[in-house]
DNA sequence: AAATCGGGGAG
DNA sequence: CTCCCAGATTT
């Protein structure tokens, strides 16, 4: 807490006890670094600067809003939150730990966060950096990735936080944890907590914290068909048990390896209701690989042109819906799609 | 307890 | 390439 005045950043969320702003600011931070998550804070809190301007969006603009961010539950949930507080809170946040943690979105952490910046409740947040330092500092060998080992970290960081400020302690030791105690190069030569650290005097730096290891990410084989009549291209709304839930991509088929067999592709448009134009079923195929953090996706775009427009019926039993490009651009959609109109296409 | 859910940047 | 980020929810 000495050294936090003298290196602390300047963030906009640290100006304010409005229980919305730290709220959206500790959401979008939620796995997301500060050099990420920065210009979308300011072009939330601008857009909508009150909860009741966040409750009355679409859907689809507040996951317009979010687009390239990742994690886009968070944006959904956030979106559900700011209805919930509008319609069962009259507005008001709810001002203690144990409320906040019943909102949808805000676990542990974020209800921590929220309770002690905004409302002044000793309670300790723990996160990503907090686990580092004390792992560190104290010598606690637990696997900080399982769910388990929280507890004890709990335990020793609520024996720390002090009650005069327990603000002031959380936004410490997650700051230091950011800037001196970094995960690969920590700052130790400068360390003010060099002649008390664990992992310091027993040479144990790199050892600490403990992490097991995430299991492989698996490669999938995605071929979309970009369906397109005149200036119309057709989209549909990504469903629920999927990556990229409730953002806008094409017709999507699936396989099991790179290539996609010709007559499937012909099937696949027939299924929903197309006809391919006659001399232009063959257009040159756009590839574009997309990393997430659990899986790559290799995705390969076969624009179709159709003999003529999709018709209601089919348009529905589909999903589909028909967008000029100007229209795209407002849509909500993965950065893979987005890259794809970005360069991929015309 | 394990799996799932994004995208970007550092090294 | 690997690691990890102001984690939460579902299975």
């Amino acid at each position: 807490m000495e050294w936090y005045p003298r290196h602390r950043r300047d963030l906009p969320w640290r100006h304010t006890r409005d229980p919305y702003a730290i709220w959206l600011s500790e959401v979008i931070l939620q796995q997301t670094r500060v050099k990420q998550g920065l210009p979308y804070y300011l072009d939330f809190i601008s857009t909508y600067p009150a909860v009741h301007d966040l409750a009355a969006a679409p859907e689809d603009e507040v996951l317009r809003h979010w687009q390239g961010l990742g994690y886009y539950s968070r944006a959904r949930n956030m979106h559900h939150t700011a209805q919930q507080v509008v319609r069962d809170y009259a507005g008001q946040f709810p001002a203690t730990y144990a409320e906040l943690l019943k909102l949808r979105g805000v676990g542990q952490y974020t209800a921590a966060a929220i309770a002690s910046f905004a409302f002044g409740e000793k309670v300790a947040v723990l996160d990503g950096n907090v686990y580092r330092v004390l792992a560190r500092v104290f010598g606690i060998a637990a696997d900080i990735a399982a769910p388990s080992s929280r507890k004890e970290f709990q335990a020793l960081a609520d024996t720390l936080i002090p009650a005069a400020a327990p603000d002031e302690f959380n936004q410490a030791i997650m700051e230091f944890g950011a800037i001196q105690c970094t995960p690969l190069k920590p700052d130790c030569l400068f360390c003010p907590l060099q002649h008390q650290c664990f992992a310091f005097q027993h040479g144990m730096v790199h050892e600490l914290p403990v992490k097991s290891k995430a299991k492989a990410s698996r490669t999938r084989y995605f071929h979309y068909l970009v369906l397109r009549h005149g200036e119309t291209v057709y989209m549909k709304k990504r469903g629920p048990k999927d990556i990229w839930q409730g953002l806008y991509d094409f017709v999507l088929t699936e396989t099991n390896a790179a290539e996609l067999p010709a007559t499937d592709l012909v099937d696949a448009v027939t299924a929903v209701g197309g006809q391919v134009a006659t001399g232009r079923a063959e257009e040159p195929v756009q590839s574009l690989r997309h990393v997430l953090s659990h899986q790559k996706v290799e995705a390969r775009f076969h624009t179709i042109w159709l003999r003529q427009p999709l018709a209601g019926p089919d348009l529905r039993a589909t999903g589909l819906a028909a967008f000029t490009a100007e229209q795209t651009h407002a849509l909500p959609k993965p950065v893979l799609i987005a890259n794809f109109l970005d360069k991929g296409w015309k």
